[in-house]
This record gives structure tokens, C-alpha cells and sequence, in this order.
DNA sequence: GGGTACATGTAATCAGTTACATGATTTA
DNA sequence: TAAATCATGTAACTGATTACATGTACCC
């Protein structure tokens, strides 16, 4: 019961709970994946991990349904709620962690060939162009949703990211480092 | 010494090694530290972790000091080399992850009130413009050296990254979503 | 009513971090 | 030569993933 140290995913489970009312682990996945694992990926097994870990230390709480198949439904508590809010609060000191293969191929690109280089880049051309056209498209079904200005924004965020890397690697492209 | 599964850390460790000659866990620790550390951090523990596998794999061979501080040095075998070029050479499907706490603020932000939100970006705005005055500071410390050209790409597209950031929470911070 | 796909969960394992501990080197 | 700093390492823990297992609903 005692103040459990969360990490990144913790507030995401209290987050995701806190926005969609009660929940189960596998409701907490659907909502996930279309949003914020886009950019913070994790398994669906954390899912029931943390939501346990966060009852435990009182943030939720957990009910089992009684018949068929028992599952476990959350809820937020009052602690869970100002956890959460003073979370939102306070500043955020650590900084962006951009996790891209491609890039760390590039870092070492010299060990590389040339060609090699340049078939990296194309790729990743590609594989950002799509994934801006996914978020293009996502953006246009939220497009009316009221409720959906914030999930609006971050995926604006990643657009905007994909954008610049199409361009990036656009121009490694054509005029390979070495 | 079969094929253990190899994960991002293992290629940081093998092309770190194979990139900078013999080193040290400790070595491997600074290089990183000044270049994909920026992006994709890992604790200086894993470093000790990291190459004990890769040796044991086979793809670094391992030499401890006799005297001293019986220090662990690595050096890149043949078969290492080869698995990391085959890495450089193969496609890269897995998604660019931007694990960044502001982003996970915003998408939850409707918890928040609208002076939080405010803040926050403001906050955003200030902590992404110095990581962008870093960035370039380490842009012109390497600007001369002719074998930094990978090195300075990357972190090209890091600066990229930040300055996009500065304008999206600035645009945030004009314009609260609500 | 049998198959297929969706939904739900846990056990085992492993990657990765925190915390601790100590050795060597420089500097005052 | 003491203090401070840099260098080096490991043990213990825990967060997170993979793999497995089974239940429920739908559809043909």
C-alpha cells in the first residue's frame, strides 16, 4: 500500500484508466495501441502487470467479475486521481529518447559500404512516408471528435516527426555522408 | 556460443567495439555517451552485461589484464564483424520509438486545467531549445574532423528533432488545445 | 456443431537499472 | 599523504517480453 515508485508506464495505465472509466487490462490495450504506443510501445502482458502493481499501492481499484470469465475491471481511486494530476503538474526534466534502428545504422555507417548507405536510406524514406500517411489518416478520423484534441495534438507531434525524417533521409539519399 | 538473440544494445556494443578498436567497458561508456546515448540511453551497467554475451557468443573476444586493475578488454572477431555488417546491410522494419514525458503529458492533458497545460508546454519549449543549443554546440566541436561525418548526420537529425519540438510546444503554448 | 477469430490470463525468462563496493590516479 | 576524482566491477532487484494456455463468441 505504500508509495510504489512508478515508471512512464505506470502513468500511462492510471492515465488510460482515468480517461475511460472503468476498464480491463485488454481495454487498456485496445486504447493504447492506437495512441500513445504509436510512439511508446509495450506489451500487452504490462498491461496486467501494472494495473495489479497500481491496486496494490491503492491507485486503483480492482473488482473481479464474479461469474463467466472473472475478469479484473479497474477503476481509479482519489489517491490514483491527485497522483495522476500532480504528476501532470510537475516539471519534466527528462529528455526525448528518439529509439530509431535507422539511425543507429547511420551512426555506424562507416563500417558500411557506400550503397549499403544509400539502400538504408531509401528505406527509411519509405517506411516514414507510410507511417506519416497512417497518422495522416488517423488525424482525419479524429478529425471531428471533440474529445479527441488532445490525442489530435500528439499525433500532430508525430506527423510532424515523420516529415522531417522523410526529408532527412531524403538527403542522405541523395548526398551520402562519409 | 550459439546465436543468442541480438538486441539493439548488442549492436550499439559491437559497432562501439568494432568502430573504436580494443576498449574497455569504461570506453565504450564514454563514446556513447557524447553520441547515441543522446537518443538511446542505457546504463553503464548493461556495458558490463552487454559484451560478456557477445563474447560468449562469439562475436567479441575477450582479453583481461594480467596486473592492474585486471581490466576486461574487447576486440571485435571475425565472425562480430560479419554479423554486424549483415545487420547494416538487412532492412529495418521496427518503428521509430519518441519515448518523451511532455507527449504523455499532452495526451492526458484533459485531466490537467489549461494554465497546466500552458505551463507545460512552456516548460517543453525551454527544455527542447537547450538540448537544440547543445546539439549545435557539439555540431561545430566536430565539425572539422573528417571522420565525424556519420556522427555530425545523426546529430543532424537530433537538432532537427529538437527544433520541430520548439515550434510544436510553442504553438501549443499560443494555442492550448481544449 | 465445428472451426476461426477474438479475448483473457499467467509463468518463465531476460534485459536493464539501482545500489553498492573498491581500486587507481591525480592534485593540493 | 590525504582528499578528491576517475575508473571498474558485481549483486540484487524489477520492469518488460515471449511463450504458452485456455475461454468465449461468432459464422458457416
Amino acid at each position: 500500500m505504500e508509495e510504489a515508485n512508478l515508471t512512464p508506464s505506470s502513468y500511462i495505465v492510471l492515465g488510460m484508466v482515468s480517461t475511460f472509466g472503468p476498464v480491463t487490462s485488454y481495454d487498456i490495450h485496445q486504447w493504447a495501441e492506437n495512441s500513445i504506443g504509436h510512439f511508446w510501445p509495450f506489451s500487452r502482458a504490462q498491461l496486467y502487470a501494472e494495473p495489479r502493481r497500481l491496486a496494490e499501492a491503492g491507485l486503483l481499484n480492482e473488482k473481479q467479475e464474479q461469474g463467466g470469465r472473472r475478469r479484473r475491471i479497474y477503476d481509479v481511486t482519489k489517491e490514483g486521481e491527485a497522483e495522476l494530476t500532480a504528476w501532470l503538474k510537475e516539471p519534466t526534466r527528462a529528455p526525448t529518447e528518439i529509439r530509431d534502428l535507422g539511425l543507429l545504422k547511420l551512426y555506424f555507417s562507416q563500417l558500411s559500404t557506400e550503397e549499403g548507405l544509400t539502400h538504408l536510406a531509401e528505406q527509411q524514406v519509405e517506411t516514414h512516408q507510410q507511417r506519416l500517411v497512417m497518422y495522416q489518416q488517423l488525424q482525419a478520423e479524429l478529425a471531428d471528435d471533440d474529445k479527441a484534441a488532445f490525442a489530435l495534438a500528439t499525433l500532430e507531434m508525430g506527423a510532424r516527426f515523420e516529415q522531417m525524417a522523410v526529408e532527412f533521409w531524403q538527403e542522405v539519399a541523395r548526398d551520402p555522408p562519409s
